[in-house]
RNA sequence: UUCCCGAUAGCUCAAUGGUAGAGCGCCUCGCUGUUAACGAGGAUGUUCAAGGUUCGAGUCCUUGUCGGGAAGCCA
C-alpha cells in the first residue's frame, strides 16, 4: 500500500514524503499569518488530510481564498510532521489546483451537521460526509470478510439467478418481471407471450438453487442482491437488498450452529481490526456502548436453546408483554430481544421451532412436532441469522409441501436432489444490511445501503 | 397495512387566531498554527398542496402528498 492518499499521508513513515493527493475539500481555514488550513478527504481514510497552502502560491489570492466545502483538488507537496496538535502529519502544498468547483449557496453539503431524513433527499452526495463514508468502508469491510471467511473455508461462491420462476418460500409477495406494458391494456395477452414464456419474478432467495450446488460441490455460499415487495415500512426492512447463504452438504444443525456463529464472530473481528477510526466515530457519535457490545458477542460463547425452553424462560420471566408466549406462536421482536439483552445478554441461537411456524423445507424432527431450524439472536438488533437443517427425505419433504400449498411438481428439480444422492445439508441466510447495522449501530437500515429501495420510494 | 408524530429561511427549529424569528450555513470585515475555530455586521421566506371556518390562519377544521417513530411480515 504505498498508494499516494489521505490514509497513508497521514501515518508518520510518510513524513519527508513528496505525495500528489487527489480529493474534496472538507473545509478552510485562513490564517493571517499568510497561509490557510484545507481539510481533505479521499475517502481513503476516516480522517482527513490537513494542508498548508502558504500565500506564496501563485493562485493563492485568486483561487485557494475562494475553495470552499466539496470542491476537488490535486495538491502536490512534501509530508512533514505537523507541529500543532490534532493530526501527526500534514502536506506543505507546492501547488494546490482546483478541479472542480462547489457553489456555497448551491452545495446542499455543508459543513455541519444534517439530519440523516435529509441526507436520504441527497444519496448522491451524502458518502461525502463523515458517516456515510464510514458506512460505505464498513460495508465494503464486511463484504470482503464474508468471501475472506468462505473462501478460506473452501467454500465456493456461486451465482443464483437473479429472475426465477420460482417461489421459494411459498410466501411473501415477489416483483412480478415482465416485458408486457400494463399501462397499455390492448397489448396485454397471456403469460405465455411475455418474454420468457411464463411468469417470472426477482429471487427472493438463492437458498433452492444454492442446495443444488451443495448437493454437488459440497460446501458453497451465495451473496447477491434479494427482493422482497412486502409493504414493509420499518427501520429493518428494503424492497431490494443483499444477502449471504451458505450451504453445506453433510452438515447437521448444530455443524450449521458452529458455522453460523464462527461466521459472525469473523466479520465483528474484521471490522475492529480494520476499520478502527471509523469503529470510533460510530461509538462516539452514533451508538455509544456499540464497541463493547460488539466485543461481547464477539469473545461469549452463543448460547444455545430450544424454541421450546425459550417459551419457558419467557413464560417464568415475570415480565409483561405485549403479546402473549404461547407454545406454537412465533416469537416476536419484543421477546427476542428479552431474551438477547435481558436474560442473556448476549448472543442466543434458538433451535427446533414449531413446524408450523417455518418453511416447507426445513428437516422434521422425531418428535413430529418441530423442526431443525435456527434463528441467531443478537442484542439490539434480534434477528440477524435464520437457518435450518433440510428436510433430505423425499416422502416427507413431498407431504410438507403438499400442507404449505405448494405443488411438488413445480420443485421436480428440487426433489431430484433427494432421488439422486440425496444427503442431510444445512445453511443459512444473513441479511448484508442488518449486519452493517449492527456493526455501526446506525438506526435506519436506509442510511447502510447506498440507495435504498422501500415501498413509494425508489429514487436516484 | 395499522397506530402516533411532523412539514415555517439553504439546514435544524421557534412563533396565545393579530407585523415571520433564532442558531448554524452563506457573504463582508476583524483576529488567529487553525482544526465543529473565534468576534462584529449583512442578505435570505409561495409557512407542503387544495379546500373550509374567521374581520383576520404558520396557528383551527377536512382531504391529499411526503417524512419520521412504533407494530405486523421478515433478512
Amino acid at each position: 500500500m504505498a498508494m499516494e492518499c489521505v490514509a497513508s499521508a497521514r501515518k508518520a513513515e510518510s513524513i519527508g514524503k513528496k505525495f500528489t493527493i487527489k480529493g474534496w475539500v472538507r473545509t478552510r481555514r485562513d490564517s493571517k499569518g499568510g497561509f490557510s488550513f484545507l481539510e481533505i478527504n479521499d475517502g481513503s481514510s476516516f480522517g482527513n488530510l490537513q494542508v498548508i497552502a502558504n500565500n506564496t502560491l501563485q493562485n493563492y489570492q485568486t483561487d485557494i481564498l475562494k475553495i470552499g466545502t466539496g470542491c476537488s483538488v490535486v495538491i502536490e507537496g512534501v509530508i512533514k510532521g505537523s507541529p500543532a496538535k490534532g493530526q501527526e502529519t500534514e502536506l506543505v502544498a507546492d501547488s494546490v489546483q482546483v478541479v472542480g468547483w462547489a457553489d456555497p449557496n448551491t452545495y446542499t453539503m455543508q459543513k455541519k451537521g444534517h439530519t440523516f431524513e435529509y441526507l436520504r433527499t441527497q444519496a448522491h452526495l451524502r458518502p461525502r460526509t463523515n458517516t456515510f463514508g464510514a458506512v460505505a468502508r464498513v460495508r465494503n469491510q464486511i463484504s470482503k470478510s464474508i468471501h475472506d471467511f468462505f473462501q478460506e473455508k473452501g467454500f465456493l461462491y456461486i451465482n443464483t439467478p437473479i429472475i426465477t420462476p420460482s417461489d421459494c418460500e411459498g410466501a411473501g409477495h415477489m416483483f412480478r418481471v415482465t416485458t408486457l406494458d400494463f399501462l397499455n391494456p390492448k397489448t396485454i395477452a397471456k403469460a405465455e407471450d411475455d418474454f420468457f414464456g411464463k411468469p417470472v419474478f426477482l429471487t427472493v432467495s438463492g437458498q433452492l438453487e444454492g442446495e443444488t450446488y451443495a448437493c454437488a460441490l459440497g460446501k458453497i455460499y451465495t451473496f447477491g442482491p434479494t427482493f422482497r415487495a412486502e409493504n414493509s415500512n420499518t427501520s429493518r426492512h428494503l424492497a431490494e437488498f443483499w444477502m449471504v447463504e451458505p450451504e453445506v452438504a453433510f452438515n447437521d444443525l448444530i455443524q450449521n450452529m458452529d458455522l453460523a456463529e464462527s461466521f459472525i464472530k469473523r466479520i465483528i473481528r474484521d471490522a475492529l481490526n480494520q476499520c478502527g477510526e471509523d469503529m470510533q466515530f460510530f461509538e462516539e457519535r452514533i451508538e455509544k456502548g456499540l464497541i463493547q457490545n460488539l466485543e461481547l458477542v464477539l469473545n461469549k460463547d452463543f448460547q444455545r436453546i430450544s424454541y421450546t425452553e425459550a417459551v419457558e424462560i419467557l413464560k417464568n420471566s415475570g415480565q409483561t408483554f405485549e403479546f402473549e408466549v404461547a407454545w406454537g406462536k412465533d416469537l416476536q421482536s419484543e421477546h427476542e430481544r428479552y431474551l438477547a439483552e435481558k436474560h442473556f445478554n448476549g448472543p442466543v441461537i434458538l433451535y427446533d421451532y414449531p413446524k408450523e411456524i417455518k418453511a416447507f423445507y426445513m428437516r422434521l424432527n422425531d418428535d413430529g412436532k418441530t423442526v431443525r431450524a435456527m434463528d441467531v439472536l443478537v442484542p439490539r438488533i434480534g434477528e440477524i441469522i435464520g437457518g435450518s437443517q433440510r428436510e433430505e427425505r423425499l416422502e416427507i419433504l413431498e407431504a410438507r409441501m403438499q400442507g404449505a400449498g405448494l405443488k411438488p411438481e413445480d420443485y421436480w428439480w428440487y426433489l431430484d436432489l433427494r432421488r439422486f444422492g440425496g444427503v442431510p445439508h444445512a445453511g443459512f441466510g444473513l441479511g448484508l444490511e442488518r449486519c452493517v447495522q449492527f456493526i455501526t449501530g446506525m438506526a435506519n437500515i436506509r442510511d447502510v445501503i447506498p440507495y435504498p429501495r422501500t415501498p413509494g420510494s425508489a429514487d436516484f
